[in-house]
DNA sequence: CGGTTTTGACCCGCGC
DNA sequence: GCGCGGGTCAAAACCG
């Protein structure tokens, strides 16, 4: 990776979301739902969690993927590449990945360029409800094996890593309180952390994490951006308390991007890293969105 | 040699 | 029922 996310946005969605609105459309794409997939569909899997964040092209385009249209943005955990199809009106191809840091990982990703803004690319993880991720490359580098991140965009990522490392989140996600309440305890899910992550923190969820250590993707991303937006959108029947749905990390300068949004502004707050922490708190004491694996 | 990427085929859900 | 589109599979190619 190169510079980790740096401004970018995050978004939750259902794992169904038309796929018209997939990532052209800003109104629609700032609102997603976080609904836990319910079909039986092998293909659409029970109880994905997703989080789609978009990244800024030119902090990906350093790894260049031979001819890649979507470089995929680097992030803390290692991604396989297993499909790549053309999206309907979209002049770039989606790409799929996998999530290689451990056997059995349902965690997935979607990398695609966004059509309206070609510099921004559209990142999708997806993770099976209650499936622990593989801890973070960023706490974990030395366990991998392949020591340099075997995977596409990720072989610079050190020094960021680090850096990120220490200006950890002062903000926060707010998934689980509006997960259905159901345990929903996947068996099949259950991934068998390969045998070197036995000894990793493999109870954070990755890109769903949601402790500051859980926070692993969040850890990641820059967070020194001034301002949160809130996005009660979400519904309330997934937020069953006042705990946000979501934050998004904006820079100030795309705010403007937000500004553009018609419905956005009536329907978004402005975080302060105080309100942050105090949301944060709050919410250490919900449980982990994506579980952990105790 | 093992892991990753590429890419066409296949599967499935959804809309008509 | 059919076609379309999205997501996944799997074999071959590629790479370190």
């Amino acid at each position: 990776m190169e510079v980790g996310y740096h401004p970018f946005t995050i978004h939750q969605e259902d794992n169904q979301n038309s796929p018209e609105n997939s990532d052209d459309s800003p109104a629609t794409n700032l609102f997603y739902d976080t609904k836990a997939t319910s079909t039986s569909s092998p293909k659409r899997r029970r109880g994905t969690q997703k989080r789609v964040v978009q990244v800024p092209i030119k902090d990906v385009e350093g790894s260049r993927l031979k001819g890649e249209t979507n470089a995929p943005p680097s992030d803390s955990w290692a991604w396989r590449k297993y499909g790549q199809k053309p999206i309907k009106g979209s002049p770039y191809p989606r790409g799929y990945y996998r999530c290689s840091s451990s056997k059995g990982c349902p965690a997935r990703k979607q990398v695609e360029r966004s059509r309206t803004d070609p510099t921004m690319v559209m990142v999708t993880y997806s993770c099976e409800h209650n499936h622990p991720w593989p801890a973070s490359r960023n706490n974990t580098h030395h366990h991998n094996a392949r020591s340099p991140p075997a995977t596409t965009t990720e072989a610079a990522t050190s020094n960021v890593d680090d850096q990120l490392e220490e200006e950890l989140p002062t903000f926060t996600t707010q998934p689980e309180a509006e997960l259905e309440p159901e345990p929903a305890p996947e068996p099949e899910a259950e991934p068998e952390p390969d045998q070197k992550f036995t000894s990793l923190e493999v109870g954070s969820c990755g890109p769903f994490s949601t402790t500051t250590d859980q926070y692993g993707w969040f850890s990641d991303l820059d967070s020194t951006s001034s301002t949160m937006l809130e996005s009660p959108l979400m519904g309330r029947d997934m937020v069953e308390d006042n705990d946000m749905a979501m934050i998004f990390s904006v820079r100030e300068d795309e705010e403007s991007f937000f500004a553009d949004l018609g419905e956005l502004p009536e329907c978004t707050t402005v975080f302060r890293r105080k309100e942050i922490e105090r949301v944060e708190e709050h919410r250490r004491n919900l449980a982990p969105w994506c579980g952990t694996t105790g």
